[in-house]
DNA sequence: AGGGGACAGCGTCAGGTGAT
DNA sequence: ATCACCTGACGCTGTCCCCT
């Protein structure tokens, strides 16, 4: 839809670039079937998808569009900008992994064994703790694979972290055990504990794939493998949308200047045709 | 108050693309 | 060929604003 008509109703120099030889054929072919519109009716709906679907993404798009306007900001690569989530952890060193909870908050899973947690309301450093699991050895296998936080059934919070275990937040502020650092003032404090329980409600673990037999194990683990890609996808829309919306404003801001160019050349233009032919009274 | 249109945001699906 | 990622399209929901 909106790309449809971005691409149909004109080619901004910018796309040009990332047309493929076959690619551009294709679009000066509909091009002269646009201007040969009152006579060749309809352009072939299959011919016209395949083009419209091959679209740059706007990470690309807006990143031409940063080198071509100065000032414009870039969109960070991926592992910056998987970090820009969180505006409190962009500023630390890049984790392994950054997940969020049901309340809003980070937690950052870096290389070596650090956590961290962080609220999206904080600012800069002071919203992150560091947590420092002491066995945290390689994980075992299939078990390195985190799913999204819930609700347990006793009220806390939990989520699970590479090597099959589970950060619980606790719901008294007391001094967390030796494992764990603990937290100060209003903020929660969190536990790593292993999994003992069933899991909550919408959680579910890694297992091994050579570890399944039965039909009703493949079942749970086709389950857990769709409830990973919706996640995934689920996110990746959202960054989508960022980037849409990012990309949008990008043009906008870039028909201001042009408009501001336009108004200057027209008013240079009409200073110069004064200056050329004088007044004749 | 409440009905309804406009709009934004979200989750999901489907299909294309690029990397391996 | 396979996989992960990206994005258009669709349907749903919540919010705002206007009108009756």
């Amino acid at each position: 839809m909106w790309w449809h008509q971005h691409n149909l109703c004109f080619r901004h120099p910018i796309e040009e670039d990332y047309s493929s030889g076959d690619q551009e054929e294709k679009v000066a072919t509909i091009a002269e079937a646009d201007e040969s519109a009152e006579s060749e009716s309809v352009i072939d709906f299959h011919k016209r998808r395949e083009i419209l679907s091959r679209r740059p993404s706007y990470r690309k798009i807006l990143n031409e569009l940063s080198s071509d306007v100065p000032g414009v900001p870039k969109i960070e690569e991926e592992k910056s900008e998987e970090a820009g989530t969180s505006p409190n952890i962009s500023a630390m060193a890049v984790p392994t992994s950054i997940y969020q909870t049901s309340t809003g908050q980070y937690i950052a899973i870096a290389q070596g064994e650090a956590i961290q947690i962080s609220n999206p309301g904080s600012d800069g450093v002071q919203g992150l703790q560091a947590l420092t699991m002491t066995n945290s050895g390689a994980p075992p296998p299939g078990a390195t694979i985190i799913q999204y936080a819930t609700q347990s059934a006793d009220g806390t919070q939990q989520f699970f972290v590479p090597g099959s275990q589970v950060v619980v937040q606790d719901e008294e502020t007391e001094l967390a055990p030796s494992h764990m650092a603990a937290t100060t003032g209003d903020m929660p404090t969190y536990q790593i504990r292993a999994p003992t329980t069933a899991l909550p409600q919408g959680v579910v673990m890694a297992a091994s794939p050579g570890s399944l037999h039965s039909p009703q194990q493949l079942a749970e683990e086709a389950t857990r493998k769709r409830e990973l890609r919706l996640m995934k996808n689920r996110e990746a829309a959202k960054e989508c949308r960022r980037r849409k919306k990012e990309y949008v404003k990008c043009l906008e801001s870039r028909v201001a200047v042009l408009e501001v160019q336009n108004k200057k050349l027209i008013e240079e233009l009409e200073t110069l045709k004064d200056i050329c032919s004088p007044k004749t009274d």
